[in-house]
DNA sequence: AGTTTCGGTGAACAGCCGTTCACCGAAGAA
DNA sequence: TTCTTCGGTGAACGGCTGTTCACCGAAACT
C-alpha cells in the first residue's frame, strides 16, 4: 500500500480517504451495522490492524461518515436553494423553479455525493442506535436551516413556522428518496427518465403546497 | 420451550411465530443483514439448531418477513383507501378525506403492523441484495394496485397513468416515512402531535396534487 | 400395546469478527 | 549521519457467525 515518492502525511491522508471511500461503498450492502473492518482493509489492500492508525474504532469511522455525508447534503441543498425571489412570480413559476433547481442539483451532484445521501437515508432507518441518533439530529438541523431560508421567499412570508418546517421536511425527504432511485439507473437515458418523474412529482407537490394558505 | 398440553402442530406454529416476531424486533437495530440466528434463538429460548425445524436458512426467514410485511402494508392501504367518491366534493374535501383516512389507518394499525412497515422501508434501503430486490418488486406491485384504485376517483379520471403512478408512489412513500416517525413516539400525546403534523403535510401535498392538471 | 414422527438438544465444524501487541523499515528531524 | 517518528505488518486473543449431525423424549398413529 505504500507508494514511495509522496510525503508521509500525504500518504496518510490518502489511506484515510481510501478507508472512508471503501467503507461508504461496502456499507451499501447491508448498512453500516453489517460492515466489517476486515472487508474494508482487504478492499483497499492494507492489513486489518493498519486501520487503527487512522481511526480509534469502527464506531469512529461510522461517525466520520455521518459528518462527511451531511457536508454533502448541505452542499447539495446550498446549490438547490438559490431560488429567484421574484415577487411577481406565480406559485406555479416558483414551484417549477424550486423543483427544477432541486432535481438539477441532485443529478449534478450524483456520482460525487449520492452515496453520501443514500448513507444518510439508510442509516437513519437501519443504522446502529448511536449512528441513527446522530443522523436524526443532524437531519433536524438541516431541515431547520432550510426552513429559515424558505421563510425569506416572498410567497411563504405569511406561513407559520410549523408549516415551513413541514415544507422543509418534505423537500429533504424528497431529495433522500430520489437519491436512492437515481443511484439505480444504469444508463444516462434511465437517469433522465427518473429525473423527469422526480421533477414532475415535485411540481405536483409544490404547486399545491405553495398555494397553501397557512392560516388554514 | 415445550409447553405440554397443546398439540404438536399448534406448538410448532407457536414457535414459528415467536421466531418471526423476535427476528422482526431484533432487525430493528442494524437491519436484517446484521441479524443473527443465535440472537433470535436466545431471545425466544430455544437452542440455535432448533431454528432449522422451521426455516431452511436465514435467507428463508428474511423472505418470509418480506411476505408478511407486505401483507401488513396491503391491509393498511385497504383500510386507507375506502374513499368517498362524491362527484360534488371539492379538491379540498377529497384531499382532506384521503389524508385523514390514511393517517387514521396508520395510527390504528400502529402496534400491529408498524414494525412491518418499518421493515419494508429499512430493507428497501439497507437489506441484503436479494431482500432489497424483493422489497423493491413488491413495492412496485403495491403502487400499481393503488394507482388503479385511484383511477376510479372522479377527480383523477382525466389523469395520465404516469401521473397516477406518481401520486401512488407519493402516498406509499408518505406512509412508510410516517410509520418510522410514529414508531418513535413515547406518549399518546406525542403520537397525536406527530399524526397531526403528518396529516397537515398530507393535506398540503394532496390539495395541490388533486388540483393538478394532468394535461400539463 | 408397539411403532413412527418430529421439535428440541448439545457437540462440533470452519470461518469471520474487533482489537492488542511487538516489530519492521522508511520518512523526517537533529 | 544518527536518532526519532510512525504507517504498515503478522501473529494471537476470545468471541461470534451459519450450518451439520446424531441423539433424545414425548406426541401421534396403528
Amino acid at each position: 500500500m505504500t507508494t514511495p515518492g509522496v510525503s508521509r502525511s500525504e500518504q496518510k491522508e490518502r489511506t484515510r480517504r481510501a478507508i472512508l471511500d471503501a467503507a461508504l461503498g461496502l456499507a451499501e450492502e447491508g448498512g453500516l451495522a453489517a460492515l466489517s473492518l476486515r472487508q474494508v482493509a482487504k478492499e483497499i489492500g492494507i492489513v486489518p490492524t493498519a486501520f487503527y492508525r487512522h481511526f480509534a474504532s469502527i464506531d469512529e469511522l461510522g461517525l466520520t461518515l455521518v459528518t462527511e455525508s451531511f457536508d454533502a447534503l448541505r452542499a447539495l441543498l446550498r446549490d438547490a436553494r438559490t431560488i429567484p425571489d421574484d415577487a411577481t412570480a406565480t406559485e406555479w413559476d416558483l414551484a417549477v423553479s424550486i423543483a427544477d433547481k432541486s432535481i438539477d442539483a441532485l443529478v449534478t451532484h450524483a456520482g460525487q455525493s449520492d452515496r453520501h445521501l443514500r448513507f444518510i437515508a439508510r442509516e437513519l432507518l437501519a443504522g446502529p442506535p448511536a449512528v441513527r441518533e446522530a443522523v436524526r439530529h443532524q437531519l433536524q438541523l438541516v431541515e431547520r436551516e432550510l426552513a429559515t431560508d424558505l421563510a425569506h421567499v416572498e410567497l411563504t412570508r405569511a406561513w407559520s413556522s410549523a408549516d415551513l418546517a413541514i415544507l422543509a421536511n418534505l423537500l429533504v425527504n424528497a431529495m433522500l428518496i430520489r437519491a436512492e432511485e437515481l443511484s439505480r439507473s444504469g444508463s444516462a437515458a434511465e437517469t433522465r427518465r427518473i429525473a423527469d418523474t422526480a421533477r414532475r412529482q415535485l411540481h405536483m407537490v409544490l404547486v399545491g403546497t405553495l398555494r397553501w394558505d397557512s392560516s388554514k
